[in-house]
DNA sequence: ACGTAATATTGCAATATTACGATGATGTAT
DNA sequence: ATACATCATCGTAATATTGCAATATTACGT
């Protein structure tokens, strides 16, 4: 017990758990929405902006970055982190399309 | 540690993620699905249907309900359960216009 | 009132998540 | 080479979540 019994699931729908499981953390919002807002990318900078440690916040990267949100470059010791936008509309169709289906044919 | 610093974040983006943490989990995507594909409504049918114990699916569905989700109707001892569509595409909105700022001026 | 069916709640064990300090790896500047 | 800055990873403590058995609770039929 504890463990989410995933076995039992559709891939779909795990996949839509999955995506919703990045966005489930406040912090995590807070992040996709500041790298969105800056002109060009940005790095460190987002520790000081949301206010946690830095070992938290690039913990949080990896998590969006696993569902492929990010592209992160080097510009020397600095890494720029950007959001995926193909990716990033690619799961909002997927989220979308589940809500539309979902309310089709409800009683 | 270990709880989220929710205190530090604006209550838009803690609202979000109280949106996505309820789909966070594949078995609240079976059951809502499940539950949209009724023509009518249903009961006790998702504990057969999803394969989780009773009293997992009833927390599933108290957790599904706290963010108005569900209508959950009594007809004698059985409960008819059917989703709130007025709230659920509420939410889709709001989800939905997070996403679409957030691509919005990207690099 | 009693037995049964349907759902909710409680208590607990297993596991996952969140957060941070410390450490490591890499790059830049002096 | 040394010092510093940036970011990732490891280890660990605190808390949350998941899942179930056991136990309520509620409604129905007899």
């Amino acid at each position: 017990m504890g463990a989410s019994k995933v076995y039992i699931f559709s891939d779909q729908i795990n996949e839509i758990a999955q995506f919703a499981k990045v966005f489930a953390h406040p912090a995590r919002i807070a992040i996709i929405k500041f790298i969105s807002e800056q002109e060009g990318c940005i790095c460190n900078d987002i520790v000081e902006e949301i206010g946690l440690s830095q070992a938290t916040i690039s913990q949080h990267l990896t998590v969006i970055g696993n569902i492929g949100l990010l592209k992160g470059t080097f510009e020397g010791k600095k890494k720029c982190y950007c959001l995926n936008v193909e990716r990033y509309n690619e799961i909002r169709m997927q989220l979308d399309s589940f809500f539309k289906k979902t309310t089709l044919n409800c009683c």
